[in-house]
RNA sequence: GGGAGCAUAGCUCAGCUGGUAGAGCACUUGCCUUACAAGCAAGGGGCCACAGGUUCGAGCCCUGUUGUUCCCACCA
């Protein structure tokens, strides 16, 4: 810390440098200790494309926060980074990069592509971490790891082929959601539902025979070019005759049959249904049931293919507008109905995904679920907050199988063989040089890509090594918690858990520490089109990570969205420059002494009663946070900081620290430790400036983050001296009260004469009444009698002001009237309650006790509040 | 259709296993009291959404109602 301290705190002058002194410590580095307990946390990895946002930076932070708390607390703390290739998201950047020089990825071929690719990895993915290093995250960069690297592919091999083998990966034609953008299937998951005005266009298909036509509805007509079948339910009698007959379908002119299923609900619509086997999976289902062939009338781009007749060609969307033109001009339609209905995007580009039937890969799920499921049941793994439990076993109860082939070139190539010649499929860790079934060289690889999810959901284990049996996998697995926002729990979190029980049969983590999104001023998301966002790296640079930190964390409760607005930044960075201040003041008044380390002999009433406090304090915060209560645990720091450490202790002590000699070292070395103790407490929550300041004082050991968190000191509850003091301050609070009331100026000094039975508690209180109640000189006596006075009443004392110049009488005795009626009618409440006596019997002992002192308090006050007005009458 | 969250001071939100309501910001008043005006001191402001219930006692637990946000499902 430079030698002259600024007034104000500066964090740019700061974060670097500390950071930088971390790194060269090594203090993020996890060795395994078999003398330590484990603590770890994979960091959930953020994409390559990825620029830090608030939702990142709280994420991190949280992070950053128990891994600081455990680490202090003696455990071997890892915080294992990486980031994410983002198959999906880091290809449409590159087909974006490639389209804006007239390129597909096709013109440059696969090889051409991956380079990209890869060039592009090298370049941005890079930038996220230097992000998170501004954050002050304090992972073990040494271990940082890519889903797309050697390791994390390898993992992904492996268990693809365990998959396989145990034949829980299939490879079959299913009615996917296909992106038409992004040209590949994704998965139930990816796939974001909104409500949109829409149409509801009544049809006529006419009977074949001529003796009629059923009428039906659709909200996608362009599908009825892939119709086979028209459905009735097999017990409505509206159609059951004409169940086995056909119609002719409209513009298409193929004559497809009338079937019965139980799929059609007989009381929605007309109660008949058109049946497109490829493009919706319901009508695939029954479809299935009913040897249906299956027309697919669009191609990879949702336009219409070439069994689309006369549509061919035109997308999706003019295809519907003609085909309805086309049937009302020829009397087919009856009728167009406006409705709302849920349309499907994809969830990276917005684009309406379109159910297409197609050949992909699949991992079977209910058996992998199951266990997924006990696990959580069984408080294996714990969700916090607990309700998250529930939207997780919905999820996993009503799994379908998740289709994890992408028609995409940046992710992990499938590692499955075709064989050119008898079609058989090989699938296998290493290449394999030919076909298991015929032996053929003619072979090749499935073009296609793992879902990005696949390899994340190893994350917890891949990256430690597995499958090999690593010493690091043996140590760290399972990790202990893992951060997340309850958006990712289907994406994420429930793969994690399953992939973990099945290939390493122990759950990934322990607890899921879910929090909630950072949302804007309104309320509203925030997002890049919106423009609402605020950048955090802009805060960081502005007011430092610490009031960014702190701004995230506190008023933050589990699982619960927050809004951010710029102004909470403000009131961290005064908290920052607060705490910055204390410790110019600590450090102004050792100057070139030299202080010795650790608490003096003599301890004097405010040295036992902050000591207390803070002491108090330790297991309290200590506890919040093991409860993942962390936005509790810092008000409690942030409280005791300012409330207590700053507006009362420092206060309290600059007399004696004007004094010099051996008081006022006492009071710096009891200054010093609670303010270094305390900051330790702050240290996980504001990391840079707790250090920054730890150093400048005097200190043991070469950093704060490792430094050992504090623990309960029974030799250091002192319950008699809180007391005491409490009787001081809240007669200097009634005294300052009643001046502002008055409009005394601070300057104006003023006699003090205390009544009380409480003399030794009020005389060793003098040096704070002269300095924190405008006092002159204070006497303390049984009784005194001087005159006309304003009279200040507490629980514990009366205290006279001789202010004659200053006394209206009246006000004076109307004051202290409604001070008494106040008191009266509280007395009341409480004697009730005493009198009560289901009260008695039935609330806890401390309670009874606290309200029978409460209520001897009153009826002092009362009689003294009484004394004081008879005496002004 | 199913499920969940939220509703507390003007605003944004805390409030642990029930014990007569808190913070930040904003507001009012007075202070340059030599750590801090990004500060200090004092103050105003809440039938804790509504209606019942359990309890000696309910912001907290139970039931219902209203408003609001979200998630899941996907009736063509």
């Amino acid at each position: 810390m430079a030698k002259e301290l600024a007034k104000t705190y500066d964090p740019r002058e700061v974060e670097d440098r500390i950071y930088k002194y971390w790194l060269e410590g090594g203090y993020f580095h996890a060795e395994i200790d078999y003398d330590k307990k484990p603590y770890t946390i994979v960091i959930p990895p953020p994409n390559i494309t990825g620029q830090l946002h608030m939702g990142h930076a709280l994420d991190n932070t949280l992070q950053d926060i128990l891994i600081r708390w455990r680490r202090m607390q003696g455990y071997c703390a890892l915080w294992l980074p990486g980031t994410d290739h983002a198959s999906i998201a880091t290809e449409a950047k590159i087909v974006e990069a490639l389209a804006r020089e007239g390129l597909t990825k096709e013109e440059i071929g696969h090889e051409a592509f991956m380079e990209r690719a890869w060039a592009w990895k090298e370049k941005y993915g890079g930038k996220i971490i230097e992000q998170l290093k501004k954050l002050g995250s304090s992972c073990d960069w040494e271990r940082e790891r890519f889903t797309l690297d050697e390791g994390c592919s390898r993992a992904v091999r492996e268990v693809f082929v365990r998959l396989y083998e145990k034949g829980l990966i299939y490879r079959g034609e299913r009615i996917i959601n296909w992106c038409p953008h992004c040209l590949t299937s994704i998965s139930d998951a990816e796939v974001e539902y909104e409500e949109k005005d829409g149409n509801f266009w009544h049809i006529r298909y006419p009977l074949t025979d001529g003796s009629g036509y059923l009428e039906l509805a659709t909200t996608r007509p362009e599908t009825m070019l892939g119709d086979t079948a028209v459905a009735v339910h097999p017990e409505d009698e509206r159609y059951k005759a004409l169940v086995g007959k056909t119609v002719t379908l409209p513009l298409v002119g193929r004559e497809i049959p009338v079937i019965s299923d139980e799929y059609v609900d007989p009381e929605f619509g007309t109660g008949v249904v058109k049946i497109t086997p490829a493009h919706d999976p319901n009508d695939f289902e029954v479809g299935l049931r009913h040897n249906l062939p299956v027309i697919n009338v669009m191609d990879d781009k949702a336009v219409i293919n070439k069994d689309g007749g006369k549509y061919t060609g035109l997308d999706r969307y003019s295809a519907r507008e003609q085909i309805v033109k086309d049937l009302k001009e020829g009397g087919y339609l009856v009728k167009v109905q406006p409705i709302k209905h849920n349309v499907g995007a994809c969830y990276r580009c917005d684009t309406v995904t379109e159910p297409r039937i197609s050949m992909q890969w699949f991992v079977k799920m209910k058996p992998l679920a199951e266990p997924a499921i006990k696990a959580v049941k069984e408080g294996d793994i714990k969700f916090v907050p607990k309700r998250f439990e529930k939207i997780y076993f919905n999820w996993m109860e009503n799994i379908k199988d998740w289709c994890i082939s992408r028609q995409l070139w940046w992710g992990h190539q499938i590692p499955a063989w075709h064989c050119g010649d008898c079609g058989e499929v090989t699938v296998a860790k290493d290449t394999p040089a030919k076909c298991q079934k015929c032996g053929s060289e003619n072979i090749t690889q499935d073009p296609d890509t793992l879902d990005t999810w696949f390899s994340s959901a190893l994350w917890p284990f891949s990256t430690l090594g597995w499958p090999d049996e690593t010493e690091d996998l043996k140590y760290f697995y399972p990790t202990s918690t893992l951060v997340t926002a309850y958006d990712i729990i289907f994406f994420w979190v429930a793969r994690m858990i399953f992939s973990g029980l099945e290939h390493m049969s122990k759950k990934p983590f322990d607890t899921v520490f879910i929090h909630g999104l950072i949302r804007d001023a309104q309320g509203r998301k925030m997002s890049k089109s919106l423009g609402n966002g605020i950048d955090p790296i802009e805060v960081i640079e502005k007011s430092g990570a610490d009031a960014l930190r702190f701004a995230l964390a506190t008023g933050n409760s589990p699982g619960n969205d927050m809004r951010f607005s710029i102004d909470r930044i403000e009131a961290s960075r005064n908290f920052a420059n607060k705490i910055w201040n204390a410790a110019r003041f600590i450090l102004m008044n050792i100057g070139e002494n030299k202080v010795e380390f650790g608490l003096p002999e003599e301890l004097c009433l405010e040295d036992k009663w902050i000591l207390s406090r803070f002491n108090r304090l330790v297991p309290e915060v200590t506890e919040n946070l093991e409860k993942f209560e962390l936005g509790i645990a810092l008000q409690k720091v942030y409280d005791f900081i300012w409330d207590l450490f700053c507006d009362w202790y420092i206060e309290m002590t600059k007399s004696r620290l004007q004094e010099k000699g051996q008081e006022a070292e006492n009071a710096i070395r009891v200054l010093v430790y609670v303010m270094s103790n305390t900051l330790k407490l702050l240290h996980p929550f504001m990391p840079f400036i707790t250090e920054e300041i730890w150093q400048a004082l005097p200190h043991q050991g070469e950093s704060i983050m490792v430094s050992p968190w504090p623990v309960y000191d029974e030799s250091l509850d002192f319950a008699k001296e809180e007391k005491e003091m409490e009787r001081i301050m809240e007669a200097i609070r009634a005294i300052r009260n009643r001046r502002a009331e008055m409009n005394v100026p601070p300057s104006k000094k003023a006699k003090l004469y205390i009544e009380t039975d409480y003399k030794d508690t009020f005389k060793a209180g003098e040096a704070f009444f002269v300095r924190l109640a405008s006092a002159s000189s204070v006497e303390v006596g049984d009784s005194f009698d001087i005159g006309e006075a304003v009279s200040i009443v507490t629980g514990d004392a009366r205290i006279y002001i001789p202010m004659e110049e200053l006394i209206d009488k009246a006000a004076e005795i109307a004051r202290l009237q409604k001070e008494l009626d106040k008191a009266k009618m509280h007395l009341e409440q409480v004697t009730a309650q005493l009198n009560n006596e289901g009260f008695l019997k039935k609330a806890p002992e401390n309670v009874v006790a606290s309200q029978r002192e409460l209520a001897a308090q009153l009826a002092e006050k009362i009689s003294m509040l009484e004394d004081s007005i008879k005496a002004l009458s």
